[in-house]
RNA sequence: GGAGCCGUAGUUAAGACGGUUAUAACGCCGGCCUGUCACGCCGGAGGCCGAGGGUUCGAGUCCCUUCGGCUCCGCCA
């Protein structure tokens, strides 16, 4: 009975002695056979217990690794006797000999498994309950679970790895920007709302009612003021936030190591954040990145790849059969804006099993099915075989390469959805097909981005970057004539599929800034309001200047192997976007809303506090 | 806003064809054990089958609703 269990666990708390001048002299991990005959004191939690009755073996855990600790009633009768009442999560003090483990016992597995500490005495720190899930890597407990107890999931190993890993790598930045010369400064949070982006999170003011500040989706313009205010090269580590909706990759509130300098052009900023990868890479993981970085253009990205952050870990590029089959008897390749087929070496003998999965899959991005051929050594197999005119077939074999024992799959439609269909199912395919070096870190920049793209909602042109993004030379009077055809001076790094940063050459005038916003539609009334100090200080001898902003969650999920942000996030949000720890967000009385001038909506539902999710969850 | 997968002892899962008392492993509790290391052996406790409603003589199982977790589309300058 659970009754029972807390009876133990509180019967022990007889026990919890205070840490008094106890100090530890080594971490877990750290001793071996060289530290034989030291005195060590050591302190940690309760890994595993073995009890033997006559010894009792215990392996002593903390952030950095495990020890094994020995108590015998050879060394201390009365220590090796309490030690009885020891359980998992305990917390111990001990202070022992370090003995080289007896000829045949040592544990090769183990970092400190050719020794052992024998107990002279210890001390009780605290009790623990039976934890929710057994802290180690090999159990996986549901993420709901690892989210209502982080503080006990963030004890697995593997997880307080993921945060040594990403200390290092912040630890890396700081040193690299701090030797080039970067100023770390802090920029507000309490900020204005700007139109254009992702959607604010609002903060009411009590001094100022009805009115709201918003929390920065990123330090954009403070970081350009900054420039204008001189001080030529300025990074921060910094939170940001965006009310939308939540992926593996993305979380409410995410950081940024965002950075911007002073006289400079896209070369500059290109091999400063070169440099910073290799840096980060080196001192996190020891690992050395070749630099600089292949570069692609965002035309080239979505021809070859369909999306503009490919995963270059693997070939199955696609291409475009568009002007092959414009005269097909298949009426949907003949009419088609776009065509596009992906060549898939040895796929032949996919079954059609797999491939209705992959049709179900491309069904997602909107496609209506998904047209495949199988080149076999007598024929080509396939539901629209029939359709392909001798002519159509040559021409297919020869642009795609064809050889017996492929298999190639199609799309064709508007290409946006061709694109996204078949880009995303590139990456699925080589997944499936084992196609990817899990250990690769395969560098990527993307070049010549759009300036602005089409807002089917909207009925107008957005910034495809931010509003801030220069065009390219010669590209300001094209973003007048032609917005989709002009080109801005941006650029994104990507690794292994993931947008890992991005930035861009900034407008440094007023004139261009100005023109930037008629071209979005903004009256220059409405520039004025919404961006007017920014103008203004645009007018007051603003420098060229540029910069990039890298996401730090997902540089350190990329570092730790890691399949989601929020293993490399100490207390992350759910989908819904709630934490399961604190139970936030939650009600707030109606004091809290009186001083803020704010009334609710009626809603239907009443709003009454939360009940906690079990009497286990911690409160206060 | 939408699609898919999943909710069964503390945990991870099996049970799905509607039919005795809902299984297993690990964990937990008690006992034995001086070389274990995911110790071993013996014994034991532990369940609102996520919640609510319906169909039925009978529901973990079928139907409806709802809550929660995850993945994805839309969204994310």
């Amino acid at each position: 009975m659970s009754d029972q269990k807390l009876d133990v666990q509180q019967e022990h708390q007889q026990y919890i002695e205070p840490l008094g001048d106890w100090a530890r002299s080594h971490d877990c991990c750290t001793l071996t056979a060289a530290d034989t005959g030291a005195e060590v004191c050591l302190m940690g939690w309760v890994q595993y217990r073995r009890d033997h009755g006559g010894l009792i073996f215990v392996d002593l855990r903390d952030r950095q690794g495990l020890t094994q600790i020995v108590f015998s009633p050879d060394v201390n009768p009365a220590a090796h006797e309490r030690a009885h009442v020891i359980r998992s999560e305990y917390v111990l003090a001990i202070r022992g000999t370090v003995r080289p483990r007896p000829e045949g016992m040592t544990n090769p597995g183990m970092k400190t498994g050719e020794i052992e500490v024998y107990v002279s005495e210890w001390k009780l720190l605290n009790t623990s309950k039976t934890p929710a899930f057994v802290i180690e890597d090999r159990t996986e407990a549901s993420e709901n679970l690892r989210l209502q107890y982080r503080y006990l999931d963030l004890r697995r190993p593997r997880m307080a790895n993921n945060f040594i890993v990403r200390h290092k790598a912040a630890q890396a930045t700081r040193r690299y920007l701090d030797e080039l010369g970067f100023l770390e400064i802090e920029t507000p949070y309490l900020t204005k709302s700007t139109p254009e982006g992702a959607r604010d999170f609002l903060v009411p003011s009590r001094l100022n009612q009805g009115q709201f500040y918003a929390l920065p989706q990123s330090p954009q313009l403070f970081k350009q003021l900054l420039m204008m205010s001189g001080m030529e090269r300025y990074y921060q580590i910094v939170r940001c936030f965006r009310d939308e909706d939540m992926r593996a990759d993305r979380q409410l509130e995410f950081t940024q190591i965002d950075i911007e300098m002073s006289f400079v052009d896209e070369e500059q900023v290109m091999a400063m954040a070169e440099g910073l990868m290799a840096r980060v890479f080196r001192d996190a993981l020891d690992r050395e990145i070749a630099t600089p970085f292949p570069r692609m253009s965002y035309d080239d990205a979505m021809a070859r790849y369909g999306v503009d952050k490919p995963d270059t870990r693997f070939g199955l590029e696609l291409q475009d059969v568009t002007h092959i089959v414009r005269g097909s008897n298949f009426k949907l390749f003949a009419t088609a804006e776009l065509v596009k087929a992906m060549r898939v070496p040895g796929g032949e003998t996919m079954t059609r099993k797999e491939i209705d999965e992959f049709t179900e899959f491309v069904k997602i991005y909107g496609a209506q099915g998904l047209a495949w051929i199988k080149i076999r050594p007598d024929e080509w197999q396939s539901p629209i075989a029939k359709f392909l005119s001798d002519a159509e077939r040559a021409g297919l074999k020869e642009a795609l390469g064809l050889e017996t024992g492929d298999i190639v799959f199609f799309q064709a439609g508007a290409p946006g959805m061709v694109n996204a269909a078949l880009g995303n199912l590139r990456v699925r395919l080589g997944e499936h097909l084992g196609l990817i070096d899990e250990n690769a870190f395969n560098f990527l920049w993307v070049t010549d981005f759009p300036l602005f793209e089409y807002d089917e909602e909207e009925k107008r042109y957005v910034a495809c970057h931010h509003p801030f993004t220069s065009p390219k030379d010669g590209h300001m009077d094209v973003m007048v004539e032609n917005p989709a055809a002009a080109r801005a001076r941006a650029y994104d790094m990507v690794l292994n599929g993931y947008e890992l940063g991005g930035g861009s050459i900034r407008n440094h005038t007023a004139e261009k800034q100005r023109r930037m916003f008629a071209a979005l539609g903004f009256s220059p009334e409405e520039a004025e309001a919404q961006f007017g100090f920014l103008t203004q200080a645009l007018e007051m001898g603003a420098p060229p200047h540029g910069g990039i902003a890298f996401g730090m969650d997902r540089l350190a999920m990329l570092l730790t192997g890691s399949s989601s942000i929020r293993d490399v996030i100490a207390f992350p949000k759910t989908q819904k976007a709630t934490c399961l720890l604190t139970q936030a967000p939650d009600n707030v009385s109606a004091r809290q809303l009186r001083d803020l001038g704010l009334r609710l909506r009626e809603t239907g539902k009443e709003a009454a506090p939360k009940a906690p999710a079990s009497t286990d969850t911690p409160q206060g």
